[in-house]
DNA sequence: CGGCAGCGCAC
DNA sequence: GTGCGC
DNA sequence: GCCG
């Protein structure tokens, strides 16, 4: 199964196609941008920690070997490989062969715009399977209806004619279904099965209730079986008393339905967000906090906002309490209206030690496990002890533009040392990481999360605790640079990151390189790269 | 027929 | 362990 | 829903 489908993406390298960058302000964080930032990035600092500093050759920290795709033993990558130039051949021989008929050929656009009827139609489809899944399947029917409504936009053809469709039967994801169903599209110019789900009165109901935050299909289904239809039933069965079971949550959900189904402006996130960064640099001074999200892909308008924190002086830790005293104060001053989780530090005190939401049986290094450790060398970070590991917050915050509308915020902090990793995953999007991490996992044997990347045979990857923590450990990158890099996948921009196939081979004429591990070999490898 | 990312928090 | 969200 |  080819997760990257480099031959569709190929085929603009060698036409007009230039991939305008967008100038929208701030789309820019220096973590992104390794020619800017990389001077400035305090690896000096992190004596122990031996932080490459700048983009190398994957030989030369990774613990990989290359091999030849058709010499590995290794019956995934080998399938990958035979499907992917089985496809490549009939793709040449199908556009060669003269079946040209019902295809416009047109110069790509900038990876947009091209047969948009088709894509909606799919994410339509997408959508209401997804907001609605009423078995297990639907959830896969969904996902799987999303990345089709992707990859049609990425073709180098506008489909207006069914005799296109053997063709399609050459991309990869266009099975009889959705084959038809664009066939229908052609003919009729809509789809019946949209127009079937849209008007089940139960999946809408269903639909409704999904759409409170923190109610999923389990708990909506239950609603709409105890007679709830919309969200109005539900607010009175609430003032009624009968729903006094619901999470504390979902009463939030309810309260905020209509503010949390709005998407904000630009301007907007980037005043929230100057709010939350500049209380964070009092609460931790030299504090790096950064718009992260759907913002700094550059879109014009956002369904909520997310923010990253990051301290120079806790490579291997976080603040402890950090993240609690900002939420603590941003309550005082009126921002944040309600909580969706709790942090430590939140509640009075400030010493980060009356609240245990994070438990001790945490396995993973780096990730849990408080360490002793006070004495910080800058003066307004004496109080913060160190917590082995990131954490993360969900509130509710008050719009400075729009009185009275509520938006959802999500904070993060992370180890510095996690920072690249930190910041691809909190950039997205949803289909971009999970594209990343599939490549990850399938073509390279490693797994791919916010943490880290971590060759597979380790402890931290077989989900144990390590008693050595260099056998856990990740690869390095100091730059979302070096985990392209590592992977062995052309750069994206942050806005390039929108879809599942924007993943790129870096040369797919190259050798592959695929892990091969030896438990010794990481080991020193790791303490080379660690300790050295 | 199994897989489709990988994780943290609330309950 | 399940449900939910990112 | 599609793939291997």
């Amino acid at each position: 199964r080819t997760v990257t489908p480099a031959w569709i993406l190929a085929q603009f390298k060698h036409s007009s196609f230039r991939h305008q960058e967008p100038t929208l302000d701030q789309c820019w964080t220096g973590l992104a941008h390794p020619s800017q930032k990389r001077k400035a990035a305090p690896d000096t600092r992190n004596k122990g920690g031996g932080w490459i500093q700048k983009s190398r050759n994957l030989h030369e920290f990774a613990p990989v070997t290359v091999v030849k795709a058709s010499s590995v033993d290794n019956p995934m990558i080998l399938r990958i490989h035979q499907a992917k130039k089985k496809r490549i051949q009939s793709q040449q021989s199908s556009s060669s062969g003269g079946d040209s008929v019902g295809v416009v050929k047109n110069p790509p656009l900038c990876n947009r715009g091209r047969n948009e009827g088709i894509s909606n139609m799919l994410k339509q489809l997408s959508n209401l399977h997804l907001e609605c899944p009423l078995g297990t399947m639907d959830h896969w029917r969904a996902y799987h209806y999303g990345l089709m409504a992707g990859r049609v936009k990425q073709l180098d053809f506008e489909i207006v004619d069914e005799r296109v469709l053997p063709r399609l039967q050459h991309i990869q994801g266009f099975g009889d279904s959705i084959r038809n169903k664009i066939k229908e599209y052609l003919q009729t110019g809509t789809c019946q099965k949209i127009k079937e789900l849209e008007r089940d009165p139960y999946r809408k109901a269903v639909q409704s209730m999904i759409k409170i935050w923190s109610i999923g299909p389990i708990k909506g289904k239950e609603l709409v079986e105890l007679g709830y239809r919309t969200i109005r039933d539900v607010r009175k069965g609430l003032s009624r008393g009968e729903l006094d079971g619901l999470s504390a949550n979902a009463k939030i959900g309810i309260d905020c339905y209509e503010d949390f189904e709005e998407r904000m402006s630009r301007s907007e996130v980037s005043q929230i967000g100057d709010i939350v960064i500049r209380t964070c640099r009092q609460v931790l001074p030299g504090a790096e906090a950064t718009i992260m999200g759907s913002y700094r892909r550059g879109l014009p308008n956002c369904g909520d906002i997310d923010v990253l924190i990051l301290h120079p002086d806790f490579v291997e830790t976080t603040p402890k309490g950090a993240l609690g005293r900002l939420i603590r104060m941003l309550h005082q001053s009126g921002h944040m209206l309600h909580d969706l989780t709790s942090v430590d530090g939140m509640t009075a005190g400030g010493n980060g030690t009356e609240l245990q939401s994070e438990s001790d049986d945490s396995v993973f290094h780096s990730r849990s496990s408080e360490i002793e450790g006070q004495g910080e060398t800058s003066m307004g970070l004496q109080k913060y002890g160190h917590y082995h590991g990131s954490s993360s917050y969900m509130g509710v915050f008050a719009s400075p533009t729009d009185a009275g509308k509520r938006r959802r915020i999500d904070i993060k902090i992370y180890p510095y040392q996690e920072r690249a990793f930190a910041s691809m995953y909190f950039t997205g999007n949803g289909d971009f990481n999970r594209s990343m991490r599939l490549w990850s996992s399938k073509a390279r044997g490693m797994t791919l999360n916010d943490h880290g990347l971590f060759p597979n045979g380790t402890d931290f990857a077989n989900g144990k605790e390590s008693v050595d923590k260099l056998k856990g450990a990740s690869l390095p990158a100091a730059t979302e640079e070096d985990i392209f890099e590592l992977l062995g996948l052309e750069y994206r921009a942050p806005s390039e990151r929108d879809s599942f196939d924007a993943i790129v081979e870096k040369s797919t004429s190259q050798p592959v390189a695929i892990v091969e591990l030896d438990k010794g070999e990481i080991h020193h490898e790791m303490k080379h790269i660690w300790i050295d």
